[in-house]
DNA sequence: GTGTCGGCCGTCTGCCGACAA
DNA sequence: TTGTCGGCAGACGGCCGACAC
């Protein structure tokens, strides 16, 4: 796996002194998100991608855009490479994944064999995140650490100085380096950044709401990070590409990919996207072979907190069926209707995927009132089945 | 011909409010830059939407993009709309236009039409452009303003005051208000810009070497535009599309709109692209159908100069033949190589379209040394004859 | 425990003419 | 004619504890 910071170029390759342990980018991206691991087999979902990208134009995706008919809703791909990469002007962080699509021989091959899960997204332990105050953005002053969080992350201050202060450096994702005068003041007593912490705000052009992130790693080494709040929406790419040209871009890459069994390149990212759209193989045939779901069925699924960490909502699967039936048969993708068991005027999506949810079939609410229709669906990527209506899957 | 100021959007339709005259956008565009009349014929080249492409995201076409063999090089259109937007962050002009491919019919009938050239592009009289001085643009001070600029644009100073001084208010692209204070003052006397520079030069980013912009228009309305220095490049799209899946994006969207007729949209970045890649019809036609050229021939072509004026540059005619025979036959997409009398280093580019230059006829420098074998190209746009290698173009 | 404020000092912004290119 | 500088006055940045929630 790489991490560089990137936006100045494609082309170029970064050299090692842009290089940095990806704890910082996993600790940006989010405790929900995990890539897969390179060189494994992974299911790419090109609705998830035009969704992504409906969301990065601000636009959704033409009803006049012509089909693929060749691209199956769900290709069975290889994890050739992936690169965490970080905007130079916004911080957002992206990656850069290489796919290259398995033969259907080799799908078949795949499919059914033993996978592990693969190591879990490693979150730092020993980090805060902070949403920042008007006080903390003003130029009036500096930034107001929490108690624990300092004496948790921050180096131990020397409590024989009066005021006791040490210099802290901490490093972003493109590794520049930012110093901060941190100091023990006041009355009563508390934790403060002063000199320094002006300028971070202004260079990141931070405002109240966005979080910063600091981390002390096993290298003893301070990171430092960003989340900006969710504000309108993160980068225009504006005078670039027309929106359809993009959606249909995505399409025909992924499409002729599939065709010639050629690698193709994507960008996810974790902060707009509304879903991974590249999961682990072995994610996917958990949930679409191994894992009995039916109407009426209680499940959980995490969700992130305002604070980055996790918290468990309930619900209720409420239907089974294709998202975009006419456009995507045979999908898998967010293909379980849901009721939400604590929902504040449409806050949660309606629709999930099977392998975003835990389904709780031990203490079942209530018996199901509909048979289980999906005990085994359609085979998943496989092209010569796409076009199949008489499967047992009862949702065509 | 609508303008609109852009970037946070491709689908909120802008309000009245944000509409200004086209002359700061064409004089911020460039002299050379002119856009086609809304509902006249243009001339649509994959290939030039492809190099900016290729600009704007720093990567050059990938050797292993497919073709689509069903797209000309030339597409005759019928431009239904064109959109003049400026990005928000930057505040980079662009075109939005809406194009739709003729029919084959449709094509040889307009082809072959007389059609007046269109009007050239109005650009304003009452204007001054000024690159920036590091005094300029430092914190230490304002604006210097050019002599003969300040008596020629702005409204009199009334010289009864000591000293002479007066508020200016000028509109921007996204017609934000912009005031400064215009004083003659020093010794020698001399125009300042004042009270509200600083303040500009901070909220567009402007740096020494960036040039800014003033119109006096027909309306007694100050307009403000800035252009900047070619820095490496102006805004990168980074995140959200691999640059293959846009070059592919592109070509799918071209191709598809051919083969159905309907429309589609492209952007066009007059200070980033290399050329322009949609054209008048009349002027493809008398470029390709209505002008003699030949190997040895003398020309003459337009360049934009530094202060933002014209100028002509001569070369000779030294080759014609396609640019990429294998991925683009029978195009005149800069299908012209030429040698400049004057060049700096490779400045110019060794290639350009018919219709960019002026051949001298009537005074051949020496006589050709090869005939002219273009005497009536291949017609344009015609998919029917875009396969066809007997003709006498004598290139394939 | 921590967000915001008044107080205060120091730096930097920004207006001026001098001077030279 | 105009780019850069030294001088200077005032605005704002930024560090401090007070105080309240």
């Amino acid at each position: 796996m790489k991490l560089s910071s990137s936006g100045l170029s494609q082309q170029s390759p970064e050299g090692d002194k842009n290089c940095l342990n990806s704890e910082l980018w996993h600790a940006c991206a989010g405790p929900l998100v995990s890539l897969p691991a390179v060189g494994s087999h992974v299911v790419y979902f090109p609705q998830g991608h035009s969704e992504q990208v409906a969301v990065s134009t601000n636009k959704e995706v033409d009803a006049q855009t012509p089909n693929y008919p060749s691209l199956p809703p769900q290709l069975i791909c290889q994890l050739h490479n992936a690169t965490m990469h970080a905007d130079v002007e916004t911080d957002e962080v992206y990656a850069e994944m290489t796919l290259q699509p398995l033969s259907p021989q080799e799908q078949k091959d795949v499919t059914f064999l033993p996978a592990d899960l693969g190591t879990p997204c490693k979150q730092p332990t020993n980090y805060f995140c902070k949403t920042l105050t008007a006080s903390d953005t003003s130029s009036h002053g500096g930034f107001s650490v929490p108690r624990r969080a300092a004496e948790k992350v921050f180096p131990p201050l020397d409590f024989a100085q009066q005021p006791p202060a040490q210099e802290l450096i901490a490093r972003d994702l493109h590794n520049n380096e930012w110093k901060f005068r941190h100091i023990f003041r006041g009355q009563p007593k508390r934790h403060l950044l002063t000199s320094g912490w002006s300028m971070f705000v202004s260079a990141k052009r931070l405002v109240a709401g966005d979080s910063v992130l600091f981390i002390w790693n096993d290298k003893n080494q301070l990171l430092l990070g960003i989340r900006r709040s969710n504000r309108p929406q993160t980068v225009m790419p504006s005078s670039v590409l027309s929106s359809d040209s993009m959606h249909l871009g995505l399409l025909a890459a992924a499409a002729h990919a599939a065709e010639t069994k050629s690698c193709f390149t994507i960008f996810f990212n974790p902060r707009s996207s509304p879903s991974e759209f590249v999961i682990s193989l072995a994610k996917y045939v958990k949930a679409v072979y191994h894992t009995q779901v039916s109407v009426g069925m209680r499940f959980r699924m995490l969700f992130e907190t305002e604070d980055s960490s996790i918290r468990r909502y309930m619900g209720t699967i409420t239907g089974i069926s294709e998202f975009d039936p006419v456009r995507w048969p045979n999908s898998h993708w967010l293909s379980v209707k849901v009721g939400w068991d604590e929902s504040t005027a449409g806050e949660r999506q309606p629709r999930v995927s099977l392998w975003e949810i835990e389904p709780l079939t031990t203490f079942p609410m209530y018996p199901s009132p509909f048979p289980m229709r999906l005990k085994r669906p359609w085979p998943p990527g496989l092209p010569s089945f796409s076009g199949m209506k008489n499967d047992d899957t009862g949702i065509n």
